[in-house]
DNA sequence: GTTGAAGCGGAGGTTTGCCTCCGCTACAGT
DNA sequence: ACTGTAGCGGAGGCAAACCTCCGCTTCAAC
């Protein structure tokens, strides 16, 4: 949520102030923002988002210009945390890592809900998130594919977009959500 | 698109008028609506859609009170359709007859793009289509299950929502969609 | 043809959210 | 402690979408 020594962060846009009392302000704003953004998905009301924060529209504004810049930098917080998870998984065995990192994948709410919309943006910032992300998870896959667990016949991407559009979707409770999930990557995995 | 003699459009609420002008409208308003909810999911503009039917406002209203009859309307006449395909591709193999139904559901872009919203909806008509859209293809799955090509540990509801939070993502293009769907429907048939 | 009623459509009041602007506040450097 | 300035916040103007209402139009029954 506040800044990290992380290759994504460098890249983004609007730089968390160094006052006491903005520095504040700026943390609030962003996670008032991932709240209402995993809520009500990329169209959330800023005025609502200010509200929650509790600080005025205008100091919305003064950080984020726009509700792109709001949105991307609440999106690169979830990259750069996805990066830092991709290295902690390396160690495990091949399926395994795979598997636990999709699972993190899982839970970031604002990308799960607004994925959908921003996977095909074409804005500089989108795109360097994304590389990096599939820079520091695709080689999860790439070795699973090696070990021979995981099909050929598929790349990253496709498998990134599968698991968000099935954690996008509603479910009746999370139980269904995994059960889903666990089927499709089984489609994933080469004969058991 | 108008009325059609099946089990759902009993329960639809608003009902296609008999003058020849009226029924023209109410027509041009359901094609318009299907056009823009599948463009810009549930949210669509109504007074776009009044606009692309070449019709007032007031009248749009008329016919649909309000933007849930629109909706349910546009829903209801999908549903029929899929009802009808699950009949018509009964006849077919086991798997076979699954996968065209299957097939069919991604076709239906409004459903589509805002099944995600709506398919956990309470609303009398949502339960209803549902109840006769679950009708209609659930049989097809049991009997993929029984002829054993199926996976057992899932029900018709999971795969329903499966399918439909993939093809409610955005990708590439359409083969790089047909293919994540083939390797989750991988996933649920048994042993190769 | 006449005529009554069903249907039409869009002006305009209302709400909701976007964004700017500027007088006030409070931090931090000296 | 003082003070310049970075930062604050919300009033208010603007745009978009919602929905109502009512005078005009057009159908179809006779």
């Amino acid at each position: 949520m506040t800044a990290q020594p992380f290759p994504v962060s460098e890249i983004v846009t609007s730089r968390r102030p160094h006052r006491k009392d903005a520095a504040r302000n700026y943390d609030a704003l962003l996670t008032a923002a991932r709240e209402a953004f995993a809520e009500n998905g990329a169209e959330a009301s800023l005025e609502d988002i200010a509200r929650r924060a509790g600080v005025g529209i205008g100091t919305l504004y003064r950080n984020f210009p726009t509700r792109r810049h709001l949105f991307e930098s609440v999106y690169a917080g979830e990259v750069n945390d996805l990066c830092r998870v991709a290295h902690e998984v390396a160690e495990l065995e091949p399926w395994e890592a795979l598997s636990a990192w999709l699972r993190r994948f899982v839970g970031y709410t604002v990308t799960k809900r607004a994925v959908r919309e921003a996977l095909n943006d074409e804005s500089e910032i989108f795109l360097a998130c994304r590389d990096s992300m599939y820079q520091a998870g695709g080689p999860l896959f790439e070795r699973a594919q090696k070990s021979g667990e995981a099909r050929e016949d598929m790349d990253f991407d496709d498998l990134l977009r599968m698991v968000a559009g099935i954690t996008a979707t509603n479910f009746l409770d999370d139980a269904q959500r995994d059960r889903v999930l666990a089927v499709a990557l089984d489609g994933v995995r080469t004969a058991r």
